[in-house]
RNA sequence: GCUCCCGUAGUUCAACGGAUAGAAUGCAAGCUUGCGGAGUUUGUGAUUGAGGUUCGAUUCCUCACGGGAGCACCA
């Protein structure tokens, strides 16, 4: 048990003997680290909250409940416990002992990787749904805010000891299809000599994205391109043509091999790979097959009522919840809907894996829809209604002016990502690395570059990416964790060659360094990153950590054999060594080998 | 028009109803023969406005102002 729990429970078995349980059951002080070390390492508000309800002054209680904390306790105190005060309106301040510190610093070294696990999921199954890029389109920058978060919540829960499942769902039919293939067949070239391929799976795919906004405009401006591209969304459902049947499973096979050359640096990897085709009629066949106890059929338009047209298939989500709304999920023509889809979805993972929890990320913008869907599925299927967790990210928003990349196209996640790693390239270009290291060195940071700036926020709000001040390899950044670590790193690599090892010091100094009171909190913070699943809870503590060792690295010689504790200082590196490698794990962020 | 989210230093972000609202960046001034200066130390500077609840409000409630998203056959 932690010391956390511990001092909750012993707080609470105070209340009990002095019997001040609220009325309601309710027991809902905290117990919290303070901002300022000198006000403790745990405080509880337990006092000023009760106060009021007893009819007491917080200081009093305070007293009283201090009195029993002891009484409860031989005369040696409680375990780990150094001093126990009150200050402030009515706090109670816990100071822990120096023995405790050394502990921890001790479970650290002997945990090593699993060091911050903790078992709130033990057990359970989690399927997570992210990134979702569309084939035929460019894999853009929600897409990488996706990814981002979606790989390091996998990885929260998965360190909460769940069995994670990694999903991902692609839109391989619609609209969006034939304007590609349009644009494809269009092409200048293709016209002459109907070459498809552009080498690299990610130069075709870039290519069919120009293709694609080429056949987006013509869609918006040109009527005849509108019918010509609405032709070809029909032959692309029923394969009638031969030739959009090549350029359609070409352009789905290429576009799908460069987004996997992306997760490849991403740090991803999916289990499993939905797409909208499979989901459509799973999707069409639930809804039919619940109208009309769920979905019911509109009165048709007057327009559609002239062509004898029926209505289609909608769900008053309004009767059961006031806040939301009515959504089509099948049009009057028949046509499934992406509402529908989702249903085929998310029945058939529960279908498959049957996870405990199924979480999916979003852009905000379906945050609504996907209210309406999930209600729905609660009708037919009220045991998944609290299975079901949908988190949504903001929006990446470039600072002005900065609407382009560094080759001059439009920002594409794929193109933030490839400019960050050139900006670290070109950093590290007089190094005394090889050219392969470099590669790697600039791959491995920008990416931590790019994910740190999209998890430092909470994961709703919007991102602001200011091309040039945002791969910032200074302050609060990836770069900087990275560079932390990678100190701390060279310095035990360093103390390996002369033959010391860390490992528990035997000899510590009276003093408790801020470093190892920042420490032993880390599996606190991955639990509560869990419990909100917000990543940001870990970039904000890494940080923290980091900026607290590098003040230490910068007043401390570590590896000295004239000072008596310098096995405790490299007992401390490498601790704070292990917390950052399983921090930025949990960030989805890689550690290069030197930078 | 209706529903939901948001408004914190010049800028980008934190703060689970609590103590002196934290960081980073920017600007100003320092620090290195001691293991990586992508570092470190000090200074500077903020809760949109008006009410309310509370011992205590950035946090909860109401209104105003400002921004974003959604609201019937796109995804």
């Amino acid at each position: 048990m932690s010391i956390k729990n511990k001092l909750e429970n012993l707080i609470k078995d105070a209340l009990k003997k002095l019997e001040m349980n609220s009325p309601d059951g309710e027991v809902n002080f905290v117990v919290e680290h303070p901002e300022d070390f000198k006000n403790g390492d745990y405080s509880t508000n337990v006092a000023l909250v009760y106060a009021k309800k007893l009819k007491m002054k917080p200081v009093d209680l305070a007293e009283k409940i201090l009195a029993e904390l002891y009484e409860d306790t031989d005369e040696k105190g409680i375990k780990g416990v150094e001093n126990i005060e009150i200050a402030g309106a009515g706090f109670i301040n816990f100071y822990l002992t120096r023995e405790f510190f050394s502990d921890s610093i001790k479970d650290i070294l002997h945990k090593n990787e699993d060091w911050g696990r903790n078992n709130l999921l033990e057990g359970k199954k989690v399927m997570v749904e992210y990134t979702q890029p569309n084939p035929f389109k460019p894999f853009h920058i929600g897409h990488l805010m996706s990814n981002a978060i979606g790989e390091s919540v996998s990885r929260i829960v998965e360190f909460s000891g769940a069995k994670t499942i990694r999903a991902n769902y692609q839109g391989d039919v619609g609209p969006h299809i034939a304007k590609a293939i349009y644009g494809i067949m269009k092409d200048p070239e293709y016209l002459e000599a109907r070459p498809l391929s552009r080498g690299l799976a990610s130069k075709s795919a870039s290519w069919i994205g120009e293709c694609y906004s080429k056949g987006s405009d013509l869609y918006d401006n040109d009527p005849e391109a509108k019918k010509e591209i609405d032709v070809i969304n029909k032959k692309v459902y029923d394969k009638s043509d031969e030739e959009i049947n090549k350029v359609y499973d070409w352009g789905r096979k290429v576009t799908l091999e460069a987004f996997e050359e992306l997760y490849k640096i991403l740090g991803t990897k999916f289990d499993y790979y939905f797409f909208e085709s499979e989901m459509a009629p799973i999707g069409e066949k639930i809804v039919r097959a619940n109208v009309p106890n769920v979905f019911e059929e509109s009165d048709p338009t007057p327009e559609q009522a002239q062509y004898g047209a029926r209505g289609a298939i909608i769900f008053r989500a309004e009767k059961y919840n006031p806040k939301l709304h009515t959504r089509v999920f099948l049009t009057s023509q028949g046509i499934p809907l992406y509402e529908t889809k989702e249903i085929g979805l998310t029945m058939t993972k529960f279908e498959k894996e049957n996870p405990d929890i199924s979480i999916v990320d979003t852009a905000i913008e379906q945050g609504e829809y996907m209210k309406v869907v999930q209600q729905a599925i609660a009708l037919m299927h009220p045991e998944l209604e609290k299975k079901m967790l949908h988190i949504t990210h903001g929006m990446m928003r470039l600072a002005s002016g900065k609407m382009s990349s560094r080759k001059g196209n439009v920002v594409t996640g794929e193109s933030l990502l490839r400019d960050s790693m050139d900006v670290v390239l070109e950093k590290i270009q007089d190094r005394d690395f090889t050219e392969e290291e470099k590669k790697k060195v600039s791959e491995v940071v920008g990416v931590s570059a790019l994910k740190y700036s999209i998890l430092r926020s909470s994961v709703g709000s919007d991102i602001v990416y200011d091309f040039d001040k945002s791969i910032s390899f200074e302050g609060d950044s990836g770069p900087y964790l990275q560079y932390s670590a990678i100190r701390a790193k060279s310095i035990l690599a360093k103390a390996k060659s002369e033959n010391l090892e860390a490992k528990p010091p035997k000899e510590v100094p009276e003093q408790i360094s801020d470093l190892e009171k920042i420490l032993y909190r880390f599996p606190e913070v991955v639990a509560r990153s869990y419990e909100d699943l917000e990543p940001h809870n870990i970039a904000t503590y890494l940080t923290e950590l980091s900026s607290s060792f590098n003040s230490f690295y910068a007043n401390t010689q570590i590896l000295n054999n004239e000072d008596k504790f310098s096995s405790y200082y490299l007992a401390l590196t490498k601790a704070f060594f292990i917390t950052m490698q399983n921090g930025l794990w949990l960030l989805g962020i890689k550690l290069p080998e030197r930078m």
